[in-house]
DNA sequence: TTGTATGCGTTATCAT
DNA sequence: ATGATAACGCATACAA
C-alpha cells in the first residue's frame, strides 16, 4: 500500500500531455490558451491521481518557502505562559492563511547558543520573521536585518531602522495612573510587568512616574516594586508591599498576569478590593473581566498587533515594500470594578 | 547589497575542493576519511561565506521536510482561547526542537472547505501531523490515516486504528464528583465543558453520572447544564441554574474556563464560594490556583500530552515504529478551596 | 581521499 | 496551443 505520491509527470502521462501543459493548467497560467478539452483531461487526471504539487520542489524553484516565522524572544516556559500570545498568534495566522502562508512558531531566547533565529532564516526555512519581545539591545536581530532579512518587530528595540508594531506603553501607563489619580488616590504603588531590560517595562514605569509628577506628586522609589511576568512574582511583590511601610491606597500593576498573584495575596490577607485597596492592571488578558472583582485595566489590541505585523511582513515579501514607519496601535482604559469609585481619604 | 545566499558550490570553490567534499565535511559523513587540512579549509570557507544549506533543496533530496504539523480541529477563535493549548504546544515544540524539527501550527475546523488538513500533508509541507480535539466522527482524519499519513491524535475518535494521546475523561470526572460526594454533597449539578459531539464532553458527563449512581444517587437531568468552552457560556449556565429549581449545594463544572464565567455570575449575586455553594472544576488551567477562592479541579498533564504525542510521531517518522496502543495519561485531583470542607446539610 | 554524474519535482524559457 | 529542456541546491552512488 506504500503508494508513492503522484508527480506532475504521472498526471501528464495519464492525461496524455506534457508536464508543461499540466503546470499551465493547474496554475491557471495567464495568456496560455489551452483547449477546454485538454484542460478537462488534465484536471480529471490530477483529481484521479490525487495529485498535489510538492512543496519543497516548488519552494526551490520559486525561491520562496511561503512560510512565516514567529519567534518569541523568551525562554519557552515564559513564552507559552504569556496569556496575550494566543491572540497575537491568531492575528498573525489569520493573515498568513489569507495569503496562503504557513506559520512556524518557535520560542528562541536571546542567549540561544545555536543561533536558531539566524539559522531559521539563513537555511531558508522561512521567508521572513516576526520577532516578539526583543531585548532593547538585541544584536542578533540587528545582524539579521542588516543581512536583508525581512523582519518585523513586535516590541521596541534600540535600533531605529527595523520597523515594529507596538503600543505606546508610556502613554498607556499614564492613562492608567491618571485614572487612579482622578479617583482621588494619592499614594499609588507600582509593580512592574517584567525586568527593566525590556523596553515595555521601562516605558510603563516611565509613564507611571510622569503621570504622578504631572499631577504634582513626588515619585517615590519606595513605592516601586517588580514583577517578572508571573503570578508568583505578583504574589511576592504584594507581600513585600504589605510588609513595607508603603501603605498605598492604590496599586498600578503593569501586567494582569502579575496582578493575578497580587490579588491572591490580598485575598489571603482578607484585604478587600476595591474597598480596602484599588488595583489597576495592564494588558486586559482574556480573564481579567471574569475575575472577582473584574479587573480594571489597559486593553492591548493583541489580535491587531499580530494582524498588522503579519500584514507588514507580507507586503514586504510580496511587493518589496519595506515599511518605513513603526505601527503604533491605540490602547484603551477599561474601567471595571477593581478600582471602585471615588476614594475618600480620611 | 543584495548578496545572494552562498551555495555549496561557492564554498567548494572558495576552499578549492569539490562540492562533494564540502557535503561530506559539513554533514560529518561517516567512513569518509578526509584529511584534517581540507576539513579545516572547508569549515573556514563555509564560515567565511556564512553558508547555510537550503532547506528546500535538502528537503527535496531527502524526501523529508523536518516539519511537524500541529492542527487544532476548531474555529480559530475557539482554538486560541483554549488556555491549556500553550502548554500542549510547549510539550510538542520541546520534543520537536530536540530532534531538529520545526512546528507548523494551524487551526483547521472540521468543516474546512479547502481541505487544509489534507493539503498540508499531501503537498508535503509536513512530515506528520498531531491533530488535537477531533470530532468523534472525523472522516478527513480517517482518510488521511488510510493514505499512510503519520498522524497522532490528541483526543479520542470513533475509529480504533489511529493511535492517540489522551486522558481518561470518564475516570477523571468520577474522581471529581467523588470528592464532592465525600464532602457530604447530595445535590450536585453538572455543567459540561462543550457540546456532546466531542468525546471529551460525553465522557465527562458519563463519569459524573456513574459516580452519582455508584454512590446511590439518582441521575437527574434537571441538574445537567451545558457550556461551550467559554466563560460566557458558564455565566449563562449558572444563571440558568440559579433561576431553576435545581438548588444544588455543589456544582461540577467540566472546564475551568467555563467555571470562570460561572464564578463571576456567583460573585455578582453575592453568593459565596465555598460557603454557599461548592465549585469543582476540570482542566487546572494555569490560573485556577490564582482565583479567589483558588479552584479545586482535575489536573490535566497538558505538557506531557504534547510531549508524548510528539515523541510517538517522531518515533514513527524516524524509526517507522507505528505506535500500537493509545497513550493514556493520569489526571490528578487538586484540592484547593472552592469546595470548602465538609458540607453540612440542614 | 576526492571528483563526476545523476536525480529529486517543479516552474519557466524557449522553440515548434 | 503544446512540448522539450534548463535550472533551482543539495546528497549520494560510483568512479578515479
Amino acid at each position: 500500500m506504500m503508494n508513492k505520491r503522484a508527480t506532475a509527470k504521472d498526471v501528464a502521462d495519464a492525461a496524455g500531455v506534457s508536464r508543461t501543459t499540466v503546470s499551465f493548467v493547474l496554475n491557471h497560467t495567464e495568456g496560455m490558451r489551452i483547449s477546454e478539452e485538454t484542460r478537462q483531461k488534465v484536471m480529471q487526471a490530477a483529481e484521479a491521481l490525487n495529485y498535489h504539487p510538492d512543496a519543497a520542489a516548488r519552494s526551490m524553484v520559486k525561491g520562496k518557502t511561503f512560510i512565516l516565522g514567529f519567534v518569541i524572544r523568551q525562554e519557552p516556559d515564559k513564552a507559552y505562559a504569556d496569556l496575550l500570545l494566543p491572540e497575537v498568534m491568531r492575528g498573525i495566522s489569520e493573515v498568513a492563511s489569507e495569503h496562503a502562508y504557513h506559520l512556524i512558531f518557535k520560542p528562541v531566547p536571546p542567549a540561544d547558543e545555536k543561533n536558531s533565529l539566524t539559522t531559521l532564516f539563513l537555511e531558508h526555512q522561512v521567508d521572513g520573521l516576526i520577532v516578539s519581545g526583543p531585548l532593547a539591545n538585541d544584536q542578533e536581530i540587528v545582524d539579521l536585518f542588516n543581512a536583508n532579512a525581512p523582519i518585523i518587530l513586535q516590541g521596541r528595540i534600540d535600533y531605529p531602522n527595523i520597523s515594529s508594531v507596538d503600543i505606546n506603553n508610556r502613554k498607556a501607563a499614564e492613562k492608567a495612573v491618571n485614572h487612579l489619580i482622578s479617583l482621588g488616590h494619592q499614594r499609588i504603588a507600582f509593580i512592574s510587568n517584567a525586568s527593566l531590560n525590556y523596553s515595555s517595562s521601562k516605558d510603563r514605569l516611565t509613564g507611571y512616574r510622569r503621570a504622578l509628577e504631572a499631577a504634582g506628586f513626588v515619585y517615590d522609589e519606595a513605592l516601586v516594586f517588580y514583577g517578572d511576568r508571573t503570578p508568583d512574582s505578583g504574589y511576592q511583590a504584594m507581600q513585600n508591599i504589605l510588609r513595607s511601610s508603603a501603605k498605598p491606597t492604590a496599586i498600578f500593576i503593569a501586567s494582569d498576569t502579575v496582578a493575578l498573584g497580587s490579588l491572591n495575596a490580598l485575598y489571603q490577607e482578607n484585604i478587600r478590593v476595591p474597598e480596602d485597596i484599588a488595583i489597576m492592571g495592564f494588558d486586559d488578558i482574556p480573564l481579567s473581566k471574569h475575575l472577582a472583582p473584574p479587573l480594571s485595566t489597559i486593553h492591548i489590541p493583541a489580535y491587531d498587533l499580530g494582524w498588522n505585523a503579519a500584514h507588514l511582513l507580507i507586503k514586504w515579501l510580496e511587493h518589496k515594500e519595506i515599511p518605513e514607519r513603526d505601527c503604533i496601535l491605540d490602547t484603551e482604559l477599561i474601567v471595571r470594578e477593581s478600582c471602585g469609585s471615588r476614594h475618600k481619604d480620611n
